[in-house]
DNA sequence: TGTGACAAATAAGTCTGACTTTTTGATCCA
DNA sequence: TGGATCAAAAAGTCAGACTTATTTGTCACA
């Protein structure tokens, strides 16, 4: 779904890149471009290409001579959506989905602030819609509606921030919200305060309060730590 | 300095990848491979190689017999690293600034919070170096020592923090710092306030002082957006 | 007039092979 | 020992021929 048909090089990225992500190479490993095109039957310019791409995502560093060595985890670009994606998808996806909880429990307080300052009357309305679609569907294992409308609903907050940077990480909560309802543990209805939670900021920033819709922002992300053991209970 | 040598692909994205993070094509503006090798007078793989790096960034999309189209700004991987450089060093550098001074306004306190919970005691030591260093550099236009000291203090709180995420955010807030003292208005000393405020940072590190970590980072952030006008005074 | 199939044009995508350049590391000599 | 030189290795570059997907336009047919 990611990444399709976009060509062989994408073909070659889409095994190539979970396999560096998941950690398969130790840092500093060696790969040599010839031997990779022969084993993923392609041609070198096009192998070259895949090794571009990961490249610019710091995960390799192509050197003449030596050939690609794999670069050590903390050079990462870490906010690439499609590094993140690859992590998500592989051995790493528990520390991912810790690390990316803790990012959203910084920038989505500070975001919703910002909405109840910025978000024009359409992007209110939109919110309180999502938070009543979070009602209708938070009982009787209703997930994939309840989840629909809760990523929407933070998609809106982070867009009605006005701060482009905030905006471009509703994919990744998206995928966040996601895998806790399709991998992780989730068989029961959504926690009642949390939907409670998610009209009272919708609230909150209808009535322009930051303040408040930060304070209540601030606790559905304690609460999505908790859910990870990150806080103590 | 940022991406000298890499090849001739990387001597094309020094002049297209500028152009294009400031706006230069329209969104939609179509660039033909052909003709783009011929302006910068390479080969067609190695455009191709740099066409597939703008790609990853999701600056531009290449399409089968349409060309490559400039993709809309709301697309663009904007926490890539690459890119940031680029918009700084660019038009669009007013609001880059903006928008990672309200990143770094979410982070920041909450790293500052988890590095006094994470914090080894050498990075206590050398958070405890780093404030001295900008007290001992924060009189008499001792600018160039006192940002060196600034970075520092910023770059162990991201990593004290333990979060992969957070760590990797301190090129970018140095780049952010470095840029406030050498193109804006910095010609006086900083403001006694703030150096007060890091030594005071340090301090609920090195205390174990989780919540006034945070508190008082939040207060050295808001400092940062009140710079810039984003708040009011 | 509209519609569907078919053909042509176009630009990216792919492959191959020859060649260049940089870097490493080994060898040889002082 | 140490420094200069040389050879090998692997990425980098180029040119050209070919393939494929996609769009656009045309024409016949309903």
């Amino acid at each position: 779904m990611s990444t399709m048909g976009r060509g062989l090089h994408g073909r070659v990225l889409d095994t190539l890149g979970p396999e560096i992500t998941a950690g398969e190479y130790p840092p500093g490993s060696v790969l040599r471009t010839d031997e990779l095109a022969q084993r993923f039957d392609v041609s070198r310019s096009v192998m070259r290409e895949a090794v571009r791409v990961l490249e610019s995502m710091h995960l390799v560093e192509s050197r003449r001579r030596v050939g690609v060595t794999v670069r050590a985890k903390a050079e990462w670009n870490v906010y690439d959506p499609q590094v993140i994606r690859w992590r998500l998808a592989g051995a790493d996806r528990p520390q991912q989905l810790r690390s990316l909880t803790v990012l959203r429990s910084a920038v989505e307080p500070v975001a919703a602030g910002l909405a109840a300052k910025n978000a024009t009357a359409e992007q209110c309305a939109e919110l309180t819609e999502c938070a009543l679609g979070m009602v209708a569907n938070s009982r009787g294992h209703q997930l994939e509606g309840y989840l629909f409308h809760d990523v929407a609903f933070h998609r809106v907050i982070l867009n009605a921030s006005g701060n482009e940077m905030f905006a471009r990480l509703g994919d990744v909560v998206a995928e966040v919200l996601a895998g806790r309802t399709h991998h992780d543990v989730m068989f029961e209805d959504p926690d009642p305060a949390a939907v409670t939670l998610h009209v009272q900021v919708a609230e909150a920033v209808r009535e322009r309060d930051a303040e408040r819709a930060e304070r209540l922002t601030r606790e559905i992300t304690i609460g999505a730590l908790q859910e990870l053991d990150i806080l103590a209970p």
